[in-house]
DNA sequence: ATAAGTTGCAACACTCATGTTGCAAGTCCT
DNA sequence: AGGACTTGCAACATGAGTGTTGCAACTTAT
């Protein structure tokens, strides 16, 4: 049936990023384990581990691209949509931080979209500079680099699964305001 | 000869962090080409693979933890040992930065000096929020895996290899104020 | 009930990285 | 020149992961 085909497919492509997040390493074998299959199956629905992992990347991808382009807005405050960005961003890297890694190595589509996300990036940093939220002299080429390594930290925290709105508001008071004394 | 032979083990190891650093998975082959050795004598120096990593991680260990002991101090103003010892621990790290990066699956002496220096880290911040130099109310756990994400950055920045007083100036400034308006 | 489709299992071929060894050639020290 | 040592090279053994196939058992729709 058509439906279960797919609902493998999900199963299996969510026992991966679970594995490849812990272990990029790891067999086909512990995939096939952890999503409750055979590792006959998975080779069926893909027909490499690239294609697997290309499968992975593209899926949370698209993912990336709606979390990003259902909270970008620039009719509300740069804080508020910086801060919605963030937190919708963080609710997908929370479940796809291994596929989401991987930007460089991956299908030209997947590359374009990572680019248009960077560049819509850019776009609410320079935003919030010309509003006033950023400082005029910010290298904002380090800020995005900056805000990255935040949105990874933060996604990886081990204690209980935060809720992804706290974690966003904390992030984006650090990339504002850092920790030193005001 | 002796001074011979521990040359090549360093342009060995060298040679390892430099192709490892790219691609973790590169080949033992890889690794021999980079150094300009054949592959039997890198077999020759390390037993395997794991031993060679092993051995990388010692060294870029104890570099790390010399990096961090003599730039640290309790007499010195915090934000002056902060700049120190991040300027110090960043040019290690441009230079040993995949090694450095293996803290966890690595000899338990390894990991113990990664734990020194972790709370060596964790000593700085406290003192730092006592002298007023970042908010009382700081999230100290937090502000740490903010410095060592950030460090990781800083050592992986690719425009030709800034100075790493500047870098570290940059760093913390961003730590300590982010990119906000003041 | 039957036909279509999916799965697990066992078996297989293949590739590639790892690790080992023997030997000839080279270097360095005395 | 002779002895100790290191290297490159070629060859080999081994193991692990990958990808494929045939078949019996099972599910589901018609």
């Amino acid at each position: 049936m058509r439906s279960d085909t797919e609902r493998t497919v999900r199963t299996i492509l969510e026992a991966a990023e679970r594995v490849l997040s812990r272990n990029p390493a790891a067999s086909m074998e512990q995939v096939a384990e952890a999503a409750g299959v055979a590792r006959t199956t998975v080779h069926r629905r893909f027909a490499s581990r690239e294609a697997l992992v290309d499968a992975m990347t593209a899926w949370a991808t698209r993912r990336f691209a709606e979390a990003v382009e259902s909270a970008y807005t620039t009719t509300a405050p740069p804080l508020v949509t910086l801060h919605q960005v963030t937190a919708n961003v963080l609710r997908v890297k929370i479940d796809w931080g291994y596929a989401m890694s991987r930007t460089a190595s991956a299908t030209p589509e997947v590359a374009r979209v990572h680019a248009e996300v960077r560049d819509r990036c850019d776009e609410m940093f320079r935003r919030a500079r010309d509003a006033g939220l950023l400082r005029a002299d910010a290298d904002l080429g380090w800020a995005r680099r900056v805000y990255y390594a935040l949105i990874h930290e933060a996604a990886t925290e081990q204690d209980g699964e935060q809720d992804a709105d706290i974690l966003a508001t904390r992030l984006v008071d650090t990339l504002l305001h850092g920790f030193g004394k005001r």
